[in-house]
DNA sequence: TTAGGGTTAG
């Protein structure tokens, strides 16, 4: 039967509502959140109804709501109970925060808790309450709500493993690497387990911020005192010691491991031989390769390419070209995009585009999509081509990009331009900058204006370069670094009305300017004998208020 | 919930 045919004078009667809700909670949770609407419409006064039958029919809606998931429904029932009812009560809310936890439904607690918080002053003294809260902060990253969950869960209880765990998350997540160590210290005071996962957590954050040290004064802790230091603790040091270049650090905890009997993984071969890599140890690269082979550590796509990369670096084409055949005739190892990536940048700084461009194909043979940065890599070989660039390609290139659904970014632009200037095609690069960021929805930054308008000025086209100046105040106000480097160029190619032109126009946007730039520039006209462009630069000079010799 | 490999900025 449908609720709209019931009698109204029985949805009004709380003796007969009542029961029908909280029997229909318990089954049929749409049955009775729809009964709820009709008996409101139906003039239903809450606020007639005994107080305790009130709360007894609002918990079972509450709860059953967000049992199945519609915590915004059990939102929308709380306001009705606080504008229309007796007003919320703290059993309530209690159950509604820990059901929407364990729900997962982080966002919608906090709403609710949000709301309460709004609607009337219940003090909230259940701890377990405060443990849900600053899990679904987290969850959430609303990080800024952490800190006074975490205090209030304290005020009323000792914070469990759990709870610290999360602090840790946080911290670690905000990069507060100094509140991380602090939690672990208090976890230690408070006897509570502190897991690998914690420990790790913490080491990461310590790594993060660049403080490996301390990193490794507590993984020595942990070891020292028997707790879990796993394989992964030891490479997110490793990590943190290969970042800062401290590449024996990171073979002296390979030994160090060992001693205690942790097995080294792929990953720990993999920050170990990237580290030799980026420090261009190619020797002691192949040494580490010989002891991963000599240990029986079967190879992946990771440790391919990181080898790739390394032959790559070294200039070494070729071999980087043997190892992907390699790859190829594995059963169990596949190239990815990271592979792609490195192998067609190599060619094109190698000044192969055939071959790049060959690479390309293949990986879309293999179902992966070439992204961003692989366009890039190839953008970028257009510009290294046979040391003149070769626009025709790299326009063909974009294409295939935007119509491949790869959004270009900055450094697309960036690369773009550096390519019509080496061309000395600047009315393209102009055009491009005024039409294509927008047209794919890119931000185009000040950097690109910056940058295309030096390449202007170094073509000894000032009128331009005032242009794109132009189209750079639209969009922003100049930086100081900015008309720096522009003013320089224009004293360095004695272009002086071009840099009292650019003055003028900063004076009249509100730029800003160092005083020592727009000196050099009114020293440069007064040694030229340039009266005009010393009177300009005098009137734009006081405009921007910077002090102005005799 | 914890660890490894990629681009740009003259």
């Amino acid at each position: 039967m449908s609720v709209h045919s019931i009698d109204p004078a029985k949805l009004r009667d709380a003796s007969w509502l009542v029961p029908q809700i909280v029997n229909l909670c318990r089954s049929q949770v749409q049955r009775a959140l729809e009964l709820y609407r009709v008996a409101m419409k139906a003039g239903a006064k809450l606020q007639q109804f005994e107080t305790e039958d009130c709360r007894q029919m609002f918990s079972a809606l509450v709860t059953s709501a967000i049992r199945v998931g519609q915590a915004d429904e059990a939102l929308r029932v709380l306001q009705d109970l606080q504008r229309q009812g007796p007003g919320l009560d703290m059993s309530i809310f209690t159950s509604a925060t820990k059901l929407c936890t364990s729900k997962q439904l982080f966002p919608e607690c906090l709403a609710i808790y949000d709301f309460m918080l709004d609607a009337c002053k219940l003090e909230v003294n259940d701890k377990t309450v405060w443990s849900c809260l600053l899990f679904c902060a987290i969850e959430t990253k609303s990080y800024h709500r952490c800190s006074f969950f975490f205090e209030q869960l304290r005020t009323y209880g000792e914070a469990s493993s759990k709870d610290f765990s999360n602090m840790v998350r946080f911290a670690s997540s905000t990069g507060e690497w100094e509140l991380a160590l602090k939690m672990l210290e208090d976890m230690r005071k408070a006897s509570v387990e502190i897991d690998s996962i914690v420990y790790n957590t913490v080491l990461a954050s310590c790594v993060v911020a660049e403080q490996v040290d301390a990193a490794r004064k507590l993984l020595e802790q942990v070891v020292k005192d028997g707790g879990v230091a796993d394989v992964i603790a030891f490479n997110t040091l490793s990590k943190g010691y290969a970042k800062a270049g401290r590449i024996d650090e990171c073979c002296e905890l390979y030994d160090w491991m060992h001693s205690l009997g942790i097995k080294p993984s792929q990953v720990t071969y993999g920050i170990l031989l990237d580290s030799c890599i980026n420090e261009n140890q190619i020797e002691r690269a192949a040494q580490v390769f010989e002891t991963m082979k000599a240990e029986g550590c079967p190879m992946n796509t990771v440790l391919y390419t990181t080898l790739i990369k390394g032959f790559a670096r070294a200039g070494q084409v070729d071999q980087a070209t043997r190892i992907y055949e390699q790859m190829r005739t594995e059963r169990t190892v596949a190239p990815d995009l990271i592979t792609f990536s490195i192998l067609i940048k190599a060619n094109c700084d190698h000044g192969d585009l055939e071959v790049s461009l060959k690479l390309m194909a293949e990986m879309r043979q293999l179902g992966l999509k070439p992204d961003e940065v692989v366009f890039n890599n190839l953008l970028g070989g257009c510009v290294n081509w046979k040391q003149e660039g070769n626009v025709e390609l790299a326009k063909s290139l974009y294409k295939d990009m935007i119509s491949a659904g790869v959004r270009p970014s900055n450094a697309t632009y960036s690369i773009l331009i550096r390519l019509y200037s080496q061309c000395k095609m600047l009315d393209e690069a102009v055009d491009l900058l005024r039409h294509e960021p927008v047209a794919h929805g890119v931000r185009a930054e000040a950097r690109l204006y910056a940058q295309l308008a030096q390449c202007c000025l170094r073509e000894r086209q000032g009128r331009r370069a005032v242009e794109v100046y132009k189209m750079l105040t639209e969009h922003s106000t100049p930086t100081p670094a900015v008309h720096s480097s522009m003013l320089g160029m224009c004293i360095k190619l004695n272009m002086l009305d071009t840099g009292a032109e650019i003055l003028s126009l900063a004076a009249s946007v509100g730029g800003r300017v160092d005083a020592r730039d727009a000196a050099a520039l009114m020293d440069a006209a007064v040694k030229k004998k340039k009266p005009q462009v010393v009177e300009t630069l005098r009137s734009a000079m006081m405009q921007l208020k910077l002090p102005v010799s005799a």
